[in-house]
DNA sequence: CAGTTTTGTGGAAGCGCTCCCACAGACACA
DNA sequence: TGTGTCTGTGGGAGCGCTTCCACAAAACTG
């Protein structure tokens, strides 16, 4: 492997200026960038990557932290969109992008020693549940940080990027009212991540204002076997329900596959709205009336938001909130 | 943050001897390796990695490299159980492991980059094609590296895994042979991976034997979507196919959607294999007859493979291959 | 044209760690 | 008592890089 030492002998100049040419090159003659370039490429030289990051305290790598059992990360779109878009978003600054899935337990402790090891910048986490912590671990480590969805605990010390979900939840309620449900049911995501707790406080919101009783709840767990079976436990309990509000479409996906073989019509025996459109949305049958997640645009923001921290330009936690946006297909 | 200088002076000891204790603790004394724990506990002491790789010229980190593009990454079971193998088992040595998905291009480019800079100490690499070139570009930098599944392209220089996957194909189309279908197609998977290669001369090699034409052929991606439409062409080119072939089960289960919406009864109509059985089969209607893919055992082979080049226990190329077992449900 | 600024350069320090090597002391054996 | 082995220790070099600093030369000032 050639060092920067033979860069710097074969093209005739100091160390230093070599080194200087190779990083953007200011203060480098315009002679000596180019003998440097042609020195490099004869050479196939690399920069050694752990000499560098010895010196500048960078990794020029941040960390996609997951904490979530791998089956699901990789049943769910969600984190494929989100990982390419946070992956695109950092390559521009020519970041690494180092995926750490780890549910709770022993790797959870790997991976947290992994951060605090100092192997990168900063860390984007997405998905996190109230007992994995994560938020009052990084703000404790002092790792720049960067949340996709709002933590339920330690929010205040971390920055992080949510949608109105409470919001969302709300309005997309609100279709099944205007439409004559009287009866509205809902599965809700798990109760310990803000996903799940706020789209069931909108849904109970949209619910109250209109006078309807809001004990038909079952909790789900984000994937579509779950949605499956938490709708059959809602139809055995509230056989009478002619509204669904479901937390997100792929559990939305297994309650259809339920009401369809309890024989119930949708959306005429039952109408059904879900959350997210990611793609599944669209093909369920019937296409399901939903809120837009922007995890795109979250991503987006959450690696900001990372990137103001490494740059040192934001010192104080903030938070981005989006807006929902209804998106009306036939299942409501 | 503490280095180690810090923690030996707290220990009372040299730099050496708290080196030594850290890393295994060989040649140190009882007294002197306690003393050292209680300091690095107390401060809090993580090695900084780079300064550590530095000098080993270990970075103790593994690339799994996929290149694909990241819904096909996320779409497919194999990848999720392959990552999900491949951690757990380079985590007994302490091994991290970096994703790297790209797809050729630019992004190809980048991770080749990446590969070179000397990040990672080996690559695993999973579903790759003949044009990416990876295993000649990577015995070209002379990094470690073990391919799961046999490349198309330099098989020779590098360590694989593979199934057997001609033998694979040709027992589970003998199923179907056996079973009394005389018009055998077969949906393949992509031409440019061993894997979509191979199985297709199995199929071609078992309706050979048996004397049975072999142009009931259309090429698939390993995608569900694909495999759906790939089942429409064979049927409206060879409507009296009685069987089928299916180089996955993800495409199997496009193709049973098509075969449900075309009227044809499985297996009564048609009888229809696929491959894999990743957990897919279980669960299509009617479940598949297939053969098993040894994911794991391939994973764990290939990380083993991988190991004794970084221990340097072996120099030269070496394949591994994995014999097939039929899985018997109802689809034939 | 002397004085000031700007530009390009190289010497050298030092990032935090591992590991070679020399060495002191303990112990064993003849 | 001398010789040899073994154990534990610390000094110090050096991994490859960036960056501070001093300095010379060139380019501007009035």
């Amino acid at each position: 492997m050639p060092t920067l030492d033979e860069v710097a002998r074969l093209a005739g100049v100091s160390r230093a200026t070599a080194s200087r040419a190779i990083n953007g090159g200011s203060r480098v003659s315009a002679k000596a960038a180019d003998a440097v370039a042609e020195a490099v490429r004869s050479l196939g030289y690399t920069p050694n990557p752990a000499a560098r990051s010895l010196v500048t305290r960078r990794t020029d790598s941040v960390a996609m932290v997951i904490p979530e059992a791998d089956e699901r990360v990789f049943a769910d779109p969600f984190f494929a969109r989100t990982l390419h878009v946070v992956t695109q978003a950092l390559a521009q600054r020519d970041l690494q992008v180092v995926l750490l899935i780890a549910q709770p337990g022993q790797e959870m402790q790997r991976t947290l020693r992994y951060l605090r090891g100092g192997h990168v910048d900063g860390a984007i986490v997405v998905s996190h549940h109230r007992n994995d912590a994560l938020a009052d671990h990084l703000a404790g480590i002092g790792l720049p940080a960067s949340f996709i969805g709002r933590p339920l605990a330690g929010a205040e010390k971390v920055f992080y990027t949510d949608p109105d979900n409470v919001a969302g939840a709300r309005e997309v309620t609100n279709i099944l009212i205007e439409r004559g449900c009287r009866r509205v049911g809902t599965i809700t995501g798990p109760a310990d991540m803000s996903a799940g707790i706020d789209r069931a406080a909108g849904w109970r919101a949209a619910l109250d204002a209109a006078g309807l009783a809001t004990d038909a709840l079952v909790e789900g767990d984000f994937t579509e076997d779950g949605g499956e079976a938490a709708c059959e436990i809602l139809l055995r309990d509230h056989p009478d329900i002619d509204g669904l509000m479901v937390a997100s479409d792929l559990m939305a996906a297994g309650a259809l596959r339920a009401l369809g073989r309890a024989g119930r019509r949708v959306p005429d025996d039952i109408a059904v709205v879900g959350y997210d459109d990611l793609g599944i949305a669209e093909r369920t049958t019937p296409p399901l009336t939903t809120v837009k997640n922007p995890i795109g645009d979250m991503a987006r923001e959450a690696v900001r938001l990372l990137l103001s921290q490494l740059d040192g330009t934001t010192t104080h936690p903030l938070r981005v909130v989006f807006a929902p946006e209804l998106v009306r297909r036939t299942s409501a």
